[in-house]
RNA sequence: GCUCCCGUAGUUCAAUGGAUAGAAUACAGGUUUGCGGAACCUGCGAUCUAGGUUCGACUCCUAGCGGGAGCACCA
């Protein structure tokens, strides 16, 4: 979507020694594209050129000698300290701890806005996720689904992007004919809870296939819903389960984060698609056995059905309405729709019928998709069979988290458990590469320990306690007090490219993994430098540990996961 | 069968075509009262196989082996 080219680092400090290097070849006599990178060893420096490598054949001289060349003309710079030559052919530059005590300065000043950047500004997008089942529990799918969903919206947000959050209920469908019919079979029309409807799915579902009567008798109850019939005893039924699932998934979105502008229901999307389906048949769709099918096998994909032979708009239709819906109302550069990966192929085809129909609609939609949550040791208490649901391993795992906090002497606090429970299950989900399953270790991630989100935020918690502890407000930086560069700031200055790089690939993952590295590194430091040591730096390790804080602390918030101040 | 995705330490994950493939966990050992030990340090340990492209391949290409998802009226 972005024009940005993969991996590129957009920060000022880049373009001056990109240019460093072009103006140095130039005047060599060469020519070439120069490519910065951070090399994967903070030892090797903070930029790295590969430019000598790649000439070095065309020009006729070994890459080492070239490198040697080029960088023996390289101009100073008050921010490079040092430009060596390693390796096969590297040309590593090593920033100036001025450049890094600059930076430090600027992080604390920035504040709120550390870590966005107005690189995307001016665009908008439309992006759905967490759609729910109103007659379908909400469970360990949508976790992903919302954990990911959110963090790519705050992701695109810090870019500079406006972004409208909405989400797409399923209202109307077999399945929800089958849940109706089953809460009146149990008699619960009367006492109708979200548990029962999840029940009342399974047991309709189950006895649809049992028994030919009930599946005629599910089969009117459906053409009465999609018809919209409000007088009989069906709707009363479906009218107060709608409502109360609508209840409960606006609780346990916003519970995980989550607001929705907007809603638009697969109601109305089912209206819109069939008659839009209609309208382009027979040329994009034709009919077969009484349905209204899609060759897409005349496109690589393969055939399916839009408007089966009752004459109700299937999944596919609805897609078509729905992206029809979503044009007539709002007005934005791309449209994106995260779901689980099963369904990628559904809408490949979608997508394809769409382009056939109109263009556009084609061209600025995107749908990405991610991988599968797998339980594997450990127990989750389960209110509905097999499909773990999302308010139950949220439970089990804040209750491990209040058992921790009683184990250190903490102050057992309800909120702190909350937002340690969230942020171990949302950061197992968003450290991995998206569409990648997530093996989710009950076991470990109730550790807390290691590589997770509870890690994180201890790591907050505990420059909070020192900035505290200093018992000052933001120190005033006049200089870093003969402090040798650290590791840690070799990262800071990096974060808003993770950020970037994370919108342009639609990868939460590397906003995850700076954070780990951040921490980490902070870490490393604290254990073998004491902050409090009334020295010269002691100021600017305080502001150090403050950057630390808040780069923490918004990281952190992109990924949708809190900071208590203490834990 | 067709289409697509994935194979990296015992396990769970990283790695922008670059340097000695990084973490976490598990296991073994350790951390001078110094600001939070949910931490830190040391050790052990991996690119499925066979070719190819490239100065350079976990990464790209081909074949094979292994695992997963989707493929007509559910979503």
């Amino acid at each position: 979507m972005f024009s940005q080219p993969k991996g590129m680092i957009d920060s000022m400090i880049n373009k001056e020694v990109t240019d460093l290097v072009s103006e140095t070849l130039t005047s060599l006599g060469f020519e070439g594209e120069v490519v910065l990178e951070h090399p994967n060893d903070l030892l090797h420096g903070d930029f790295s050129c590969n430019i000598a490598m790649v000439l070095a054949k065309q020009v006729g001289k070994n890459p080492r000698e070239l490198a040697e060349e080029i960088v023996s003309k390289i101009e100073e710079h008050e921010y490079i300290e040092k430009v060596e030559v390693a390796g096969p052919g590297f040309i590593n530059f090593y920033l100036a701890s001025t450049f890094f005590t600059q930076k430090t300065k600027e992080i604390l000043k920035q504040g709120e806005e550390w870590g966005k950047t107005t690189r995307d500004a001016g665009k908008t997008m439309l992006f759905e996720h967490s759609s729910p089942n109103l007659f379908k529990p909400f469970h360990i799918g949508h976790l992903v689904n919302n954990t990911l969903g959110e963090s790519l919206i705050r992701i695109f947000r810090a870019t500079g992007t406006t972004v409208v959050p909405l989400s797409y209920p399923s209202d109307v469908s077999p399945g929800i004919a089958k849940a109706v019919w089953a809460i009146l079979d149990k008699g619960w029309q009367d006492d109708i809870t979200v548990a029962r409807i999840g029940e009342a799915y399974a047991h309709g579902v189950a006895q649809y296939k049992e028994n030919e009567e009930i599946q005629k008798e599910i089969n009117e109850i459906n053409a009465s819903l999609y018809n919209q019939e409000t007088d009989t005893q069906f709707w009363s039924v479906y009218e107060k389960g709608r409502a109360l699932s609508l209840d409960y998934f606006t609780a346990i979105t916003s519970r995980l984060g989550s607001e929705f502008d907007e809603l638009i229901f697969e109601s109305e999307a089912e209206k819109e698609g069939k008659e839009i389906i209609k309208k382009h048949t027979p040329r994009v769709f034709e009919e077969s056995d009484g349905a209204i099918i899609f060759r897409g096998s005349e496109h690589g994909l393969f055939d399916n059905v839009f408007i089966n032979s009752a004459g109700f708009g299937t999944y596919l239709a609805k897609d078509i309405g729905l992206l029809s819906l979503k044009f007539d109302k709002y007005t934005f550069d791309t449209s994106i729709t995260i779901t689980d990966i099963e369904q990628k192929h559904h809408f490949q085809l979608v997508k394809k019928a769409a382009e056939l129909i109109n263009k556009e609609w084609a061209e600025k939609s995107e749908y990405i998709q991610h991988g599968r949550l797998e339980l594997t040791t450990g127990k989750i208490s389960s209110r509905s069979g097999n499909v773990p649901l999302a308010e139950d391993i949220l439970d089990s795992v804040r209750e491990r988290a209040h058992e921790r906090m009683q184990e250190n002497n903490r102050v057992d606090d309800e909120m702190v458990a909350e937002h340690v429970a969230v942020s171990a299950i949302k950061y197992a989900i968003a450290r991995v590469g998206m569409g990648k399953n997530i093996v989710f270790d009950m076991e470990q991630a109730l550790s807390f320990e290691g590589d997770s989100g509870p890690y994180l935020q201890y790591t907050y918690a505990r420059t909070q306690s020192i900035l505290q502890k200093a018992n000052e407000a933001t120190p005033e930086i006049s200089s870093r007090g003969g402090l040798a560069i650290v590791a840690v700031e070799q990262l800071l200055y990096r974060f808003p490219e993770a950020v970037e790089r994370a919108a342009n690939e639609y990868e939460p993952h590397y906003v995850a993994n700076y954070l780990s590295d951040l921490a980490s590194a902070y870490n490393s430091w604290y254990a073998n430098e004491q902050v409090l040591d009334g020295s010269d730096a002691q100021n600017y390790k305080l502001g150090l540990t403050e950057a630390v804080g808040a780069t923490l602390k918004k990281g952190l918030w992109l990924l949708g996961i809190e900071t208590p101040e203490r834990m």
